[in-house]
DNA sequence: CTCGAATATACCTTGACAGGAATATTCCAA
DNA sequence: TTGGAATATTCCTGTCAAGGTATATTCGAG
């Protein structure tokens, strides 16, 4: 979970994820649309690639690189988690803010 | 959504988000919970403050810090954007592959 | 009004990481 | 078989961010 944050967190290689989305591309084409070097686009290539974010397929000179479904399912089962959070009967603030007060009593004050 | 990602790129800010997830907390016990000295615990609540995936509610001495739904949905959208690539009706390799023989053959080249 | 608890901030140091440039590797075509 | 295209790797350097420690701030209790 946390080596595809840290993949995702850094702008280039989001934008890599984005491109690949539409379909598999070459190193090549990926540092031309993104305006990198190539040596940056083949460095972060292998960094989405040890996330398991992307995988290659060499064809002769070539690597074609495309997106893999696993680790994408994996931060969408985490967001899930937190679906109580956006549906919003969920902030338990106020409880909270009882169990405080509570805390703050000395253990013979009465309610 | 890129201070979103590298807000939750580093591992304790990542187990704050979790510890969250079930009710607001203070910062002494996030500390506590996750065995980080106070400052540390502060700087990391500040950080994801600022990519807005948490607010604070301050009740006399203390803050409470809760988890906000905005950037969860936000990211959510994001990843919802990727479904076809793990629903899998969506490879393109093979396309793909023909595409690049094709800008390899000659203009006059017959197929 | 003073003290201690809870929190934030400032400063320093260290490690990780991204970009740049050069080079190695692999493959096809001529 | 040689050369050039496509890609990966290496080395260097600068930057940034995280942890540690000390300190400032705010608040309520007594």
């Amino acid at each position: 979970m946390n080596s595809i944050l840290s993949a995702l967190a850094e702008p280039n290689r989001l934008k890599i994820v984005e491109l690949l989305r539409d379909g598999p591309l070459t190193v090549g084409e990926i540092a031309d649309r993104l305006g990198l070097h190539q040596p940056q686009a083949s460095k972060h290539l292998r960094v989405l690639s040890e996330a398991g974010l992307v995988e290659m397929q060499p064809v002769a000179n070539r690597r074609i690189y495309r997106l893999r479904p696993q680790p994408l399912l994996e931060l969408n089962r985490w967001l899930a988690s937190f679906s109580r959070v956006w549906e919003e009967r969920f902030d338990r603030l106020d409880d909270y803010l009882l169990e405080l007060q509570k805390s703050d009593r000395k253990p013979d004050d009465k309610p």
